[in-house]
DNA sequence: TGTACATCAGTGAACGCGCGTTCACTGATGTAC
DNA sequence: TGTACATCAGTGAACGCGCGTTCACTGATGTAC
C-alpha cells in the first residue's frame, strides 16, 4: 500500500511522531512502560523505516540488508515480518520516503528563488533552481538519491504513455495543476516539478507551447545524467567546483536554447 | 593489465581469432585433437571473457557470474582464476569490451553523417549523431551499457582533475586530436569522441570558445540521463517513438543553445 | 629418438559467508462475559 | 472487578540458495639431456 508508506514517510520527516495522522497520541505510547524494553515495541513499522532510511543513506539500495535493520531496531530476525510482506516492500517504503525528500528539496529551492521581476525571468530561474536542487540533492544524499531511483521489481513502471506526450501537446500550454493525465507519478513526484516549471515557461512565454513535447523529460534527463555522472559514473573523481562548472554549463545551454 | 584486455576485446570484435596480434595461427589452435574435448582447451582466457560478454549482454553486471562463466565454457569451477585473478578482473574485462563496443557504434554513427557542405554544419551533425549512437546502443544492447558504467571497485576513478577544465581551457580551441592531457579515459573511450566532437565545434566557428569549458561534460550527461532514465529510470515504459522524440528535443535544446 | 622432469592448466570437492525467509513457539494485550 | 480466551506481535533456531574462493590433486605439454 504505497499510500500508507507515504503517509509514514511525511510522519518520519516531521520527526518521527507517533500518532496516526488526527489523532492526538497513540494509546500504545503512553503506555506505562514505554521505552523500557518491553516484549511489544508499539512503533516497530515506523521505526523499521527510520533505520532502513539510514542504512539506505550510508549505503544505497543494497544497504538495506533486511538483518541489519532489524538488529538496529533491537528485534529479531523476522520481526519485520509482521509489518512488511517481505524486504522489497520495506525497500519501496524506503524509496517512496527518498523521493519524497528529494521533492521537498526541490521544491524547498523554489520557494526562495527571490522574485526577479518579470514572470518571464522567475520562470527561467525556477527552472534553473530545481535543476541545481535536483544535483545538489544527489550530491549530498548519495545513498538516498540512487535509493530514490533504484528499480524496484515489485512496482511496475512509474510514468506511462499518457505521462509525457499526450500532456506535453493536450495540456502543455496550460498552467493548470497537472492532472490524472500526468501519469502514474505522483503529484509530488520529482519530475512533477520539474513539468510544473516547463509549464511555468510555457504561460510565461518564455518556451513556445508547439516545442514543449517532451521537453520535460528531456530537462530530467539531463540533470538526471548529471546526478549520476557524478554520483557513479566517471565523473565522480571531479571536485565541486569542477561539478559546479558542468553543471551551469548545461543550465546555460538549456536556458539558451529554450529560446 | 587494462592494455592486454583492450586487446582481446579487438580479437573479440574481429570474429574470435585465437591469434595474438602479428602473429599468424596460435601453435596452440593448430595441435592435433584441437576442437576435441581435450583437457588442455587452449583459449581458455578468450573463451571466458566471451561467455561473460555474453551473460553481460543479456543481463547486466551482476549477470556475470563466475560459475555460469565457467560452466557455459564447459571447465570446472575454478578454471577461471587461471586466467583471471577474481571476478572482479573478469567483470573489468567485460566492462573494456563494453566501453570499446559503445564506442565503436559512436564512431561508426560519426562516419556515415553525410557532409552537408559547411563545416559548421557538419560538426553540428556529427554531435548529434554521436548523441544519438549513445543512446541508441544503450536502448541495444542495454546489458553492455549498464556494464560498461558498472562501478569498478578494483579500477580507480577514469576522469580525473587533468581531464576536464584543464583542457577545456588550454586545448578547448584546438583541433588537435587528444593528449594526454585529457586525462585517463582511454583514446578510445566514448566519452574522448565527445570531447573530439566538441572541439570541432569550436574549430568550426559554432561554439565560441570562452563557452567552451565543461561543455563535453555537459553534452555527456545530457545523452546518459537520457539513456540512463529510458534503460532502468522511470522513463522506460516510453514506447520507443516517445523515447525518440524525448531525445530529439534534447538534441533541438543543444544545438539552439550552442549557439 | 627416447626418457625424466618441471611446469602449466585443468579438476572437483568443499568451505564459508551473506542473507532472505519459514516455522513452531510464547509473551503481552484487549475484550467479552 | 476478575477471569477466560482470542489475537497480535514478538522470539530464535534453522533452512536453503547463490556464489566467490581455496586447495590438494592430476592430466597434458614442452624441454633438457
Amino acid at each position: 500500500m504505497p499510500s500508507t508508506d507515504a503517509r509514514e514517510c511525511v510522519q518520519y520527516a516531521r520527526c518521527c511522531h507517533h500518532e496516526k495522522a488526527g489523532q492526538p497520541v497513540n494509546a500504545r505510547s503512553a503506555r506505562p512502560h514505554a521505552g523500557a524494553d518491553r516484549y511489544h515495541h508499539g512503533n516497530l513499522r515506523q521505526t523499521l523505516l527510520e533505520h532502513a532510511v539510514e542504512l539506505a543513506r550510508a549505503g544505497g539500495p543494497d544497504a538495506v540488508v533486511l538483518r541489519d535493520v532489524q538488529r538496529r531496531a533491537g528485534v529479531s530476525n523476522s520481526a519485520a515480518y509482521r509489518h512488511y510482506a517481505d524486504r522489497d516492500a520495506l525497500l519501496a517504503a524506503v524509496t517512496t520516503y527518498a523521493e519524497a525528500r528529494l521533492a521537498d528539496t526541490m521544491m524547498a529551492s523554489l520557494r526562495s528563488v527571490p522574485d526577479p521581476g518579470s514572470r518571464a525571468r522567475r520562470a527561467t530561474a525556477r527552472l534553473r533552481a530545481a535543476g541545481q536542487a535536483y544535483v545538489d540533492f544527489a550530491l549530498a544524499e548519495p545513498g538516498l538519491f540512487r535509493t530514490a531511483f533504484a528499480p524496484d521489481p515489485a512496482r511496475p513502471d512509474h510514468v506511462t504513455h499518457a505521462s509525457l506526450v499526450q500532456r506535453g501537446s493536450d495540456l502543455g500550454s496550460l498552467t493548470a495543476p497537472p492532472t490524472a493525465a500526468d501519469g502514474l507519478v505522483g503529484q509530488d513526484h520529482p519530475f512533477q516539478i520539474l513539468i510544473r516549471c516547463i509549464d511555468d515557461l510555457v504561460a510565461a512565454g518564455v518556451l513556445a507551447s508547439d516545442r514543449r513535447e517532451g521537453l520535460d523529460a528531456a530537462a530530467w534527463a539531463a540533470v538526471h545524467g548529471l546526478a549520476t555522472l557524478f554520483l557513479d559514473g566517471p565523473l565522480r573523481a571531479l571536485d565541486s567546483a569542477q561539478k559546479q562548472l558542468v553543471t551551469d554549463r548545461l543550465h546555460d545551454v538549456f536556458q539558451q536554447g529554450l529560446k
